[in-house]
DNA sequence: GTGTTCTGTCATAAAAATGTGACATCCCTG
DNA sequence: CAGGGATGTCACATTTTTATGACAGAACAC
């Protein structure tokens, strides 16, 4: 299970293969980089979720790779500072860093407050609202799977939001033409099938058996998340 | 963690416990008013950073209260409305609201409308604000690309500062014929897609293949940097 | 007033989405 | 297991939506 796309950058090869390890065991996707300047880089490339900076790094030091992050994105940051580093810590939070975490770390305690500082991303987003790989967010009209940008057309995004909104619940056709459609089509076609295809075909993982929307023979369709 | 410090005027009693619950839960702190006279005798003690009205109320009703409010303050505003007409929308806009929302509303859509409106407000204190390659400089009205000042017309630049208001949203085109002109009744008008072609061709390197104005087609238009 | 810039509209081109129906397949019932 | 109704699948013509560029009137500055 892939939790999130972390950026790490650290210098130290120990420290790094050891974060990177312990990350990827907690279900990360860990890329890694030893100076900023290859972080920023690749940061547009790979368009991680978070970024986690050692503070202390050759070159570019990590406030100011932080800085420059917070120049071009919202990529929330978490910088890493060794136990006696005489850190300022109002420079790096004036830089833009979500939270400060002290070397040497507990993998679990990392683990944590990476999932806190996405999770206050993410509610602090538009409304927003996942089941499993499945997001859908509402404000931007966007749908990913996995990460993964999946296009809806207007009628396929549409009759997904109505199913949504109704999680557990059946759906019936002739409610879904008048809701997600107009209701001057006529009441008996392959139209809510077609469409329902279509939507499966881009998000279910195995649309001949699916795990979002499902057939409830005779009724309708429901939505109920794995 | 408290997120933010509510006002919420709401004449119907369990609609009102269930508002201050869910916003509670959300990590706000509410108070609440049955009528906005009450509310408008605490608004200066209570020091609110947000309120939220209902439009039906007693004695004076939710626009009047905002436009009240208004006039002591720049406090942010959202309505509560109960499914209905269009007209409303309208005269809420003029009383300065920032966003309305339409009852029952769920807790996640309101909570989502609230940090949003709370982000906009802050950024918005800020003047300047990059995407990238692109600065905006609400204050000196400047906007600028890798360094080289963009020539924008008055219509052009109301009309990036709205979608890049709500980065991310999407805007559909009756909102941005509302807000960044003044057409409240044209339904249909190809107005809005000239404008965004004409801020097109002088913001992005390759109009043909947008990175900062997406086009979502049968909803309207997105700004969300690259 | 004159020339310039700005705006809204339109025609047309291009692209994308949609509805339809024929047929395949599935699944319940007897 | 056979029959029949319900659902899945697919290609494609049609419709809808958006992009683009030209143009004329409006607004504006000088």
């Amino acid at each position: 299970m892939r939790v999130a796309g972390i950026l790490l950058v650290e210098d130290d090869p120990s420290v790094r293969t050891a974060l990177e390890l312990a990350l990827t065991r907690q279900g990360h996707s860990v890329t890694s980089y030893a100076t900023g300047e290859e972080a920023l880089d690749h940061i547009r490339s790979r368009r991680p979720e978070i970024a986690i900076l050692d503070v202390m790094l050759p070159g570019i030091d990590g406030v100011e790779v932080c800085r420059r992050i917070r120049r071009l994105d919202q990529l929330p940051v978490i910088l890493l500072t060794a136990r006696g580093d005489d850190l300022d810590v109002v420079v790096g939070l004036e830089a833009g860093a979500d939270d400060y975490v002290v070397k040497p770390v507990e993998p679990r305690v990392l683990d944590a407050r990476i999932r806190a500082i996405l999770r206050r991303a993410e509610s602090a987003s538009s409304d927003r609202i996942s089941f499993g790989d499945l997001m859908i967010d509402r404000g931007a009209l966007k749908v990913t799977l996995a990460n993964k940008e999946i296009h809806l057309t207007p009628t396929e995004l549409r009759l997904l939001l109505e199913l949504v909104r109704h999680p557990g619940q059946v759906l019936n056709r002739r409610y879904l033409l008048r809701v997600v459609w107009d209701h001057t089509h006529v009441a008996d076609s392959r139209l809510v099938d077609a469409c329902v295809q279509r939507v499966r075909a881009k998000i279910e993982p195995r649309p001949a058996e699916p795990v979002f929307i499902h057939t409830v023979r005779g009724f309708g369709y429901r939505f109920s998340p794995p």
